[in-house]
DNA sequence: AGCACGCCGACT
DNA sequence: GTCGGCGTGCTC
């Protein structure tokens, strides 16, 4: 057989230059070792990277003349499978980004190299240098933070001059903390024969061998040996000097989880909706298809438990699961659940893990130690393999699309990752995404609805409140008066509220203070942006842009201003209207702190306060069985979202904080205060009506071509001169509408609202498109223009954007 | 990214 | 003359 002498590695050098395979000769000594999702050392250039070996070959096309060795193998086993590997290949393709940096955000951070510049004396050089600055030594680490500029010149003269050398060297910064443990030989001879000899009075040493003789070949930690028999250290040494045992080091998990005794679950009897949706996802699990299930159920249907059966038939099949939630803080009672069901064979991969503990808990998944793993975004990279199920929970939610590159969505990778096992994936929500809605519709995912609460709850009852009405009577407030009676009401019962201050789009616009009208621009008709600087009003998608008006243009009202509360001004008015009342306050400020926000729901749980008062953050997952009144207090900020996405965004928090209400026994009642009561969002929340608002919805969009009839593609790029911004996004503008038809729709350039940001200022263009392949190629060809005319110009091109602000 | 190469203005 | 400014291009 020939031997696969060439590997084909991307190199840790993020540029478009560079992205691509390049080839290495594999050294005769490690032909055996290495292996495709490897990591090594590399020369590249002038100094040494960390690359990933993709690929091995028995021939190349290089010139023989410029191929160089891999230096060094940091792996003993791949970081990535075939799977993994391939898997990058399509997100890079996908997002625009290098393929080096999609590696890297698929592994935990212990993987990334470091990097060690190492500089060595070489030639005379005068005592200060060798003294005060090598301190003596011929060679010492580099670390330029910690050096005065003016010796970095001296350096960077004398290393021009020969002087001195540096060196880059690659370190693996994945630590495995091991611990000592002894190996038994299983030579049972060897061992009797010793036992026969041994002097009478080593009464410790008999014991120590009648124990290995009834562990043959087995491996035990000293610190466990060492409980079971009492044996002193010197026994032990006596033992390896004897050649009973031997020293040897084992890895040592370092475990987050030491879980605190959680009580084990079963399964729940199921409700024939659940049993119905169960059934068929398990036909696919059995026939081994890929097979997307868009499961919609209301809040409080029992999506968790369908999730959990199946998971648990996917075990029984000897397979593993993956399962992502949105964010694991905001979800604490849906771990709970998994891991009371699953016990210790459940890895959880939070934020709040050490670099070294995730690192653990990786290794733990990829030796197969664990069956299933929740977590956030980033666990949708978890390297198991045999995956037998996949399960997304809240699959609408934005969280699971990273806002920097690359900018993967986690649920197109577990679509992906399905499709490579050849297995069911589960999208669950309450309020399914209008894009996953519609591709149910067009039979791409498979619909199952569970439209009944467990246990014959009943859903909330929710009233709008219209402050146009509480605010012409009265000087301006927060609370509407059926607010405050509702939250007085509790306050005397003894029960629990939750108020909503929505800060979703709290991006400024203007709305009408007397019939909630909100100025839109004329092409888009989207709310458009307050920009103060400029006072004026702008569309984020075309770049429209009109001075603020000082009437309403609906109803003439002079009344028109700004719109927007903080929680903290809430609090103040809260306290004043209701003085008795205990108020927990969660936003960005207060739950800053790890574990601030766990500490604050603890409280609102144990009852030491009445009221909790927060920003959307409040909206998941909490379940307080004595909250029997949720208030929202703004329903119109994320109508103003400049996106068109605003509605959808609207409804979907509307329904999930209204599910906070009446989880237990008691019947619970939603009051949304909104300026636009007959907005549809609105209504239709109101209604639990999902269906409904999708229906109509999908109208809209597609009146307005948007996603899901387009695709939606922004492209960002910033400059150091605003000018210069300008007249080269002009200039982008110009080029891709001289290579697309008009089918391709093209809005802007137009500035951000944040137009300036760390001393760039920043621009927009908006495609809207129907057909896909054409415009990856432009776009892709875009990229590669703007990185290779170096002009200070910085291209980003953001696929399907969640945000255009 | 990092660094060399190379072409221009201002100095020992 | 040469030192050093940074525009351009390359790294298997």
């Amino acid at each position: 057989m020939t031997k696969l002498q060439y590997a084909q590695i991307i190199v840790d050098v993020p540029t478009m230059q560079t992205n691509q395979p390049y080839t290495y000769i594999v050294p005769e000594t490690m032909l055996d070792t290495v292996v495709p999702g490897m990591r090594v050392d590399v020369p590249f250039g002038h100094r040494h990277v960390m690359g990933f070996v993709v690929g091995l070959r028995a021939t190349t096309d290089v010139d023989t003349e410029q191929l160089r060795s891999i230096t060094n193998v940091l792996d003993m086993t791949p970081v990535l499978n075939a799977e993994l590997l391939s898997l990058s290949d399509y997100i890079a393709d996908e997002t625009f980004a290098f393929r080096i940096s999609v590696m890297q955000t698929m592994l935990p951070n212990a993987l990334k190299a470091n990097y060690e510049r190492i500089l060595k004396i070489i030639d005379d050089v005068n005592d200060d240098v060798r003294y005060r600055i090598f301190k003596g030594l011929e060679e010492i680490t580099y670390r330029p933070q910690e050096i005065d500029p003016t010796d970095i010149a001296t350096l960077t003269k004398l290393r021009r001059n020969h002087k001195i050398d540096m060196s880059i060297n690659v370190l693996n910064r994945a630590k495995i903390k091991t611990q000592l443990a002894y190996q038994f030989t299983d030579d049972m001879e060897f061992l009797e024969n010793d036992y026969q000899e041994l002097n009478k009075a080593a009464k410790k040493q008999a014991e120590l061998l009648k124990f290995i003789l009834g562990h043959l070949g087995e491996i035990w930690i000293k610190k466990e040996l060492q409980e079971i028999i009492e044996t002193s250290d010197s026994t032990l040494r006596q033992g390896v000097n004897k050649k009973w045992l031997k020293k040897i080091q084992v890895e040592q998990l370092r475990d987050p989880f030491a879980m605190v005794n959680m009580p084990t679950t079963t399964a729940l009897q199921l409700n024939s909706e659940q049993q119905d949706a169960l059934d068929l996802i398990l036909a696919s699990a059995d026939a081994g298809q890929y097979q997307p299930f868009l499961l919609e159920g209301i809040t409080g249907s029992g999506k968790t438990e369908v999730y959990l059966q199946a998971a648990q038939h996917v075990f029984d099949q000897g397979k593993t699961v993956l399962f992502l939630v949105p964010e694991i803080a905001l979800t604490p009672q849906m771990v709970r659940r998994v891991k009371s069901r699953f016990g210790a064979q459940t890895a959880v991969l939070h934020s709040g893990l050490s670099d070294g503990e995730r690192y653990d808990e990786w290794r733990r998944i990829e030796r197969g130690d664990v069956k299933i793993v929740v977590g956030a975004r980033s666990a949708v990279f978890a390297p198991l393999d045999n995956i037998g199920l996949i399960i997304v929970d809240e699959e609408h939610e934005t969280t699971y699309k990273q806002t920097d590159n690359p900018r993967y969505h986690a649920r197109d990778v577990a679509l992906w990752r399905a499709q490579y096992y050849q297995i069911p994936v589960i999208l669950g929500s309450a309020t399914p995404s209008l894009e996953s809605r519609a591709r149910a519709q067009r039979g791409v995912y498979e619909l199952l609805r569970l439209t009944q609460r467990a246990g014959g709850a009943k859903l909330p009852t929710v009233e709008i409140i219209d402050m146009k009405e509480t605010l012409a009577d009265g000087p301006e407030t927060n609370f509407s008066e059926q607010l405050r009676i509702k939250l007085k009401e509790r306050l005397d019962r003894g029960e629990q509220s939750v108020l909503m201050l929505n800060r979703r789009g709290f991006s400024s616009f203007v709305m009408c203070r007397d019939c909630g009208y909100v100025p839109r621009d004329p092409n888009c008709n989207l709310a458009m942006t307050l920009h103060m600087d400029s006072h004026t009003l702008k569309c984020h998608y075309c770049g429209h842009e009109e001075p603020i008006p000082k009437i309403c243009g609906q109803c003439g009202s002079n009344r028109i201003r700004y719109y927007g509360t903080g929680t903290e001004k809430i609090e103040t008015e809260l306290k004043s209207l209701l003085p008795e009342a205990r108020v927990i306050r969660m936003d960005q400020d207060t739950t800053r702190k790890k574990g601030s926000m766990d500490t604050m729901l603890q409280k609102f749980g144990n009852h030491e306060a009445d009221i909790l008062l927060g920003t959307q953050m409040i909206a998941k997952g909490l379940d307080f069985p004595d909250v029997t009144l949720v208030g929202v207090l703004n329903a119109d900020t994320s109508l103003g979202l400049p996106d068109f996405h605003a509605s959808e965004r609207t409804f979907q928090l509307l329904t999930q904080v209204s599910g906070r209400a009446g989880r237990a026994k008691k019947a619970g009642e939603v009051l949304v205060q909104t300026f636009n009561p007959q907005h549809y969002a609105i209504a239709y929340a109101k209604n639990h009506d999902y269906e409904g608002f999708y229906k109509q919805e999908m109208a809209v969009r597609h009146a307005g071509n948007y996603a899901p009839y387009y695709y939606t593609v922004q492209i960002q790029a910033s400059h150091t001169e605003k000018n210069e911004t300008a007249r080269q996004m002009i200039q982008v503008a110009r080029w891709l509408r001289s290579r697309v038809g008009d089918q391709v729709i093209i809005l802007g350039p137009s500035p951000k609202p944040i137009a300036k940001l760390r001393n760039r200022y920043y621009f927009q263009i908006i495609l809207k498109f129907k057909r896909r392949q054409e415009l990856d190629i432009l776009l892709v060809e875009l990229q590669n223009r703007a990185q290779r005319t170096k002009n200070g110009l910085q291209l980003s091109i953001d696929r399907e954007p969640i945000s255009f602000m």
